[in-house]
DNA sequence: GGTAACTGGGTTTTT
DNA sequence: CCCAGTTACC
């Protein structure tokens, strides 16, 4: 259905900037991309390769829709990440462009929050539900699971961490929990009963007290969509649908796009199939792949010609690429051709010793790069787990060569933000137990025990929780109440006051001390809770900042602050993970051998193995020039108690013979020497030392 | 009774 | 290196 166009002055101004847009924006375009762009009627699948510019295609589509009349605001723009939903975003309208004429867009889980909390009462919500993150519901798990007899020393009984993992992938992928465990868990198998209770336990809970969960976000955006009232009238919001990452859908989000779309009219979806890496939490490429068959009229169409890599990097790239049936893709250089300078240097293997040679190797790569003219951020170190760094972030400290580090740990999950976002959520919503939970406990003298206590005797599902705060005080023991009493107090206060900012500083001076006392490091952690606070003060409400930290949480405490300074310079390790969608012109990637890449977590199941080979696939495409591949020879494998056993590793099996043929293969240089006579030099120190002993009475 | 300090066992990737 | 269970202490 095509939006009415109005003919006021102002709005046929627009118009013709639409039509400008469009029109420069599609002249840009090669000929797959304007085909794509330009498609009409029907669905539509534009199976991108890595680099082939389908950013730049979703963009053009956007406005192309909008040059055929449909109004801005009835594109949904679908993403993953809120960077590649802002990304698009900004390319598609002007940074000032008025709430009409703007594209709907947002990841999947942003779209489905504001739904809801458009509508909280219709979903008998209570309108200041809290949005809980994973890692509160590994809280969550871990109170219920004492009640489901998931402790014990008898067998070990899966984590709490564990638990919510098993809990989201049976959701996600609409899975019974004995089936998922017998198929991902097997060493749970023990337990699915006890699962059983302890999820239906977790629910009733969430219910309670006004919690939503990350799934949660879908299930009630789906569950909507198909009712019979409620789903008619959330499909007529859109008129068109763009789904970008479609191979990392899962069964509940294939749904969602199904249910917006049922006999797919106006649906665009983008993806990759070699490109999926997110099984583990529930996404499957297979839906990518059944689109033909949920869809029969669906155009499918190919961008081949990537924009990024040097035609050598590609070489290596179709080499190690995994072809599925049907959505074959081989990827043609782009920039070779117009560039002209060759086809670049070959990816080379490096072969090292062991991990510390690969850690020298990467070092020396990277400042040759630097000093060929690249910057340390045109370099990437891209790594299957946040770990693999370890060695190398010693090696790189050790020579002064500054780096950052994305993925692994988030800025969310250190322990004094997770202080103030609890202190937050006591301020934005009382009713909440877990927050409390985590408050109390950050007081001396206050642990799991006394903490309940508190809350039972704050009575939070009543209402004004708050109010009997000073009864609740008096489970305290003398010694710990006063520290606990202050910090309470000035969040009460704050509970008083109007504004955001106001409120965000009362909540920083409340923790100042309790803080101060817990973490040594104390200064350091307040500056970042400062830059919190700051961050907060910015939004709306407390409820809107406390969302967004959790929907989208910033990296780093340094990206709360904005932007780094320009002249900061870093080298980049991050997780493959992390770095999809991305590119630099240097890339490294270590730990090239079975049992790291591919994981030996995924070696046992030949889907496991898949996944680890689109992972591998996924690296090699972010090298725009170099790419550098090293495998250590002799490595870590595993480690039991304080036994580090090593072992000789194979090389990973994704670069086999055809592969290999694409690089150039060296061999490191060997590792220094030791000094020979280290052992004589102990003896000595020892004989030394000896004369202070006094005479050995029991030697004869 | 409840908390803090110790010790031994296990470990991916993240919206 | 982080977490969970155990022991030691208030």
């Amino acid at each position: 259905m095509p939006a009415r166009r109005e003919c006021s002055g102002r709005l046929s101004a627009g118009l013709a900037m639409v039509r400008r847009m469009a029109a420069d924006i599609l002249a840009g375009l090669n000929d797959e991309q304007r085909a794509a762009a330009t498609h009409a009627g029907g669905p539509l699948l534009i199976l991108a390769g890595a680099g082939t510019g389908k950013t730049g295609t979703l963009v053009a589509r956007a406005a192309w829709l909008r040059d055929q009349g449909t109004q801005a605001s009835r594109i949904l723009l679908l993403t993953f990440t809120r960077r590649a939903a802002d990304d698009m975003l900004a390319r598609a309208h002007p940074p000032d462009a008025p709430a009409a004429d703007r594209i709907t867009g947002g990841t999947f889980h942003a779209i489905a929050h504001r739904l809801i909390r458009a509508h909280a009462e219709s979903f008998s919500l209570p309108p200041d539900f809290t949005v809980i993150d994973p890692a509160d519901v590994t809280d969550v798990m871990d109170t219920l699971r004492v009640d489901h007899d998931l402790v014990g020393t008898r067998r070990r009984a899966p984590r709490a961490a564990t638990c919510a993992d098993i809990y989201t992938r049976c959701v996600n992928t609409s899975t019974q929990v004995v089936k998922l465990v017998a198929e991902a868990f097997p060493w749970c198998n023990d337990f699915t009963a006890q699962l059983g209770g302890l999820f239906r336990a977790y629910t009733a809970h969430k219910r309670a007290h006004g919690l939503i969960d990350f799934d949660d976000l879908l299930l009630l955006w789906r569950a909507a969509l198909a009712d019979p009232a409620a789903g008619p009238a959330l499909r007529g919001l859109f008129d068109a649908v763009l789904v970008d990452e479609y191979q990392d859908v899962n069964a509940l989000q294939a749904d969602i796009v199904r249910r917006l779309r049922p006999d797919g009219e106006g649906l665009t979806c983008v993806g990759d199939d070699a490109q999926a890496i997110y099984a583990f939490r529930g996404a499957d490429p297979a839906h990518l792949r059944m689109l033909t068959a949920w869809y029969p009229d669906l155009t499918v169409v190919r961008l081949v010609r990537n924009y990024r890599s040097r035609h050598a990097v590609l070489q290596l790239a179709n080499a190690v690429r995994p072809q599925s049936a049907g959505l074959e893709l081989e990827l043609i250089a782009a920039r070779d051709s117009a560039e002209s300078a060759g086809h670049g240097p070959r990816p080379t293997l490096i072969r090292c010793h062991d991990e510390a040679t690969q850690a020298r190797e990467i070092c020396a790569r990277v400042l040759d790069g630097h000093e060929a003219g690249l910057r340390f951020q045109d370099q990437a170190v891209l790594v299957r787990t946040a770990h693999h760094s370890d060695l190398l972030e010693i090696e790189l400290s050790a020579r002064g060569i500054p780096y950052v580090k994305f993925g692994g740990l988030r800025f969310t999950e250190a322990a004094h933000v997770k202080d103030f976002i609890a202190a937050a959520r006591v301020v934005a919503n009382p009713a909440g137990d877990l927050a409390w939970f985590r408050l109390l406990r950050l007081h001396e003298g206050i642990g799991p025990v006394l903490a309940r206590r508190v809350i039972d005797a704050l009575r939070l599902t009543e209402p004004e929780p708050l109010d009997r705060w000073p009864d609740a005080a008096r489970c305290l023991p003398p010694r710990a109440r006063p520290a606990v009493a202050a910090t309470v107090e000035r969040l009460i206060e704050a509970a008083g006051l109007e504004q955001t900012a106001d409120r965000a500083a009362a909540v920083l001076a409340a923790l100042h001390d309790p803080v101060s006392a817990r973490y040594p490091d104390a200064g350091a952690r307040l500056a970042d809770l400062q830059r919190l606070a700051d961050a907060a003060a910015t939004r709306p409400s407390l409820h809107d900042a406390l969302v967004e930290l959790a929907l989208d949480p910033p990296a780093s405490g340094s990206d709360l602050a904005g932007r780094p300074r320009l002249d900061d310079d870093f080298l980049i390790i991050s997780t493959i993970h992390s770095a999809k969608g991305l590119e630099w012109p240097a890339v490294h990637l270590p730990q090239l051998a079975d049992g790291a890449v591919p994981s030996d977590m995924a070696l046992s199941t030949p889907e496991g193995l898949a996944e680890e080979q689109r992972l591998f696939y996924v690296a090699v495409t972010r090298a725009r020039d170099q790419l550098y591949l090293y495998a250590p020879l002799r490595m870590h494998v595993h480690r039991t108690g304080r036994d580090d056993r090593h072992g000789y590793a194979l090389l990973t099996r994704f670069l086999d013979a055809a592969a290999l043929a694409r690089c150039e293969v060296i061999d490191a240089s060997p590792p220094r020497p030791l000094i020979p006579h280290l052992a004589r030099l102990a003896q000595t120190v020892d004989q030394d030392l000896d004369s202070l002993w006094g005479p050995d009475l029991l030697d004869g």
